[in-house]
DNA sequence: AAAAGCCCCTGGATGC
DNA sequence: TGCATCCAGGGGCTTT
């Protein structure tokens, strides 16, 4: 479920609260999609540094270590002293002095992964090949043209893949792909100079935007505070199949790309 | 190197 | 009410 702003969204929601704490105990649930790759034992007495983000991961940095967070399609972070007791779906539950963690993932695509540092082989796996950040200083439109220079997929397909540029998943990749006008099925290689720019700065507007209306809510995405996004009522396209276009009127179309679904209008974006 | 499929898993909505 | 089917915000892995 989460992209880019909801996982942003959770970091704001419990960076500053957690920072300096403590690990006092750590519980884990079911397995999540991968193992933690250490005792959690262990983890006890180590403080949490700080809380990063790499695409769609968060980092916690650990006075030893760090431990990988991924939200996969289904999981939401809790941060609090005063949580509900843990349920079916809480597989990750760390208590510390300033407060307890808590993963929440029905589908258990997420993961919690402990890691040494940056030169882990494991960090490595998971980290290493993602694409540059949307919304860093370092992603510019000379580099974002280069990193589709050699794509012949589909652009929607592109974005997904996260190879070029991170962040970008299934409803922001419609919704950047609208407001340049163009087809989510248009070879990445062959969109000319200006509508790459065009998507370049729709890319970052929008997810500047999500981040502002603290994330979309679709089914069950709220923050570590437990307070729901509401950037999908700024959706254009996404979920709106037969709807008519907020542009032009023409019914929105839905269509399948790489088991996905991708929404877009016809007529705004006919190239 | 890049692209396309296949899964992992649970639950909600829809249809018969 | 029950049961089958499809769909869902991701992404690593394997095979072309």
């Amino acid at each position: 479920m989460p992209e880019l702003p909801e996982v942003e969204v959770t970091r704001l929601s419990f960076a500053d609260r957690i920072a300096g704490a403590r690990i006092l105990k750590v519980h884990m649930g079911k397995p999540l999609r991968w193992p933690l790759q250490c005792d959690p034992e262990s983890l006890i007495g180590r403080q949490v540094i700080a809380v990063r983000r790499r695409g769609k991961y968060l980092i916690l940095d650990l006075s030893v270590g760090q431990l990988l967070v991924h939200l996969g399609m289904s999981g939401s972070l809790s941060f609090g002293t005063k949580l509900p007791p843990s349920g079916l779906h809480d597989h990750f539950d760390m208590q510390t002095t300033q407060g307890r963690l808590r993963l929440n993932d029905p589908r258990r695509f997420g993961a919690v992964v402990y890691v040494t540092g940056d030169s882990d082989p494991t960090s490595a796996k998971l980290l290493g090949k993602l694409g540059m950040e949307p919304l860093a200083d370092d992603f510019t439109l000379q580099r974002f043209e280069l990193g589709l220079k050699h794509r012949k997929a589909p652009i929607k397909q592109v974005l997904l893949a996260g190879n070029v540029v991170v962040g970008v998943g299934n409803i922001y990749a419609s919704e950047a792909l609208f407001r340049a006008g163009i087809r989510p099925t248009r070879s990445a290689s062959t969109i000319g100079k200006q509508r790459v720019a065009s998507l370049y700065g729709a890319i970052r507007s929008v997810l500047a935007q999500a981040v502002q209306a603290g994330g979309a809510t679709l089914r069950d995405f709220s923050n570590a505070h437990g307070e729901h996004g509401h950037f999908q009522m700024q959706a254009q396209v996404y979920g709106r199949a037969q709807e008519p276009c907020v542009v032009c009127g023409t019914r929105i179309r839905a269509i399948r790309q790489g088991q996905r679904s991708t929404f877009f209008c016809p007529s705004c974006q006919k190239a």
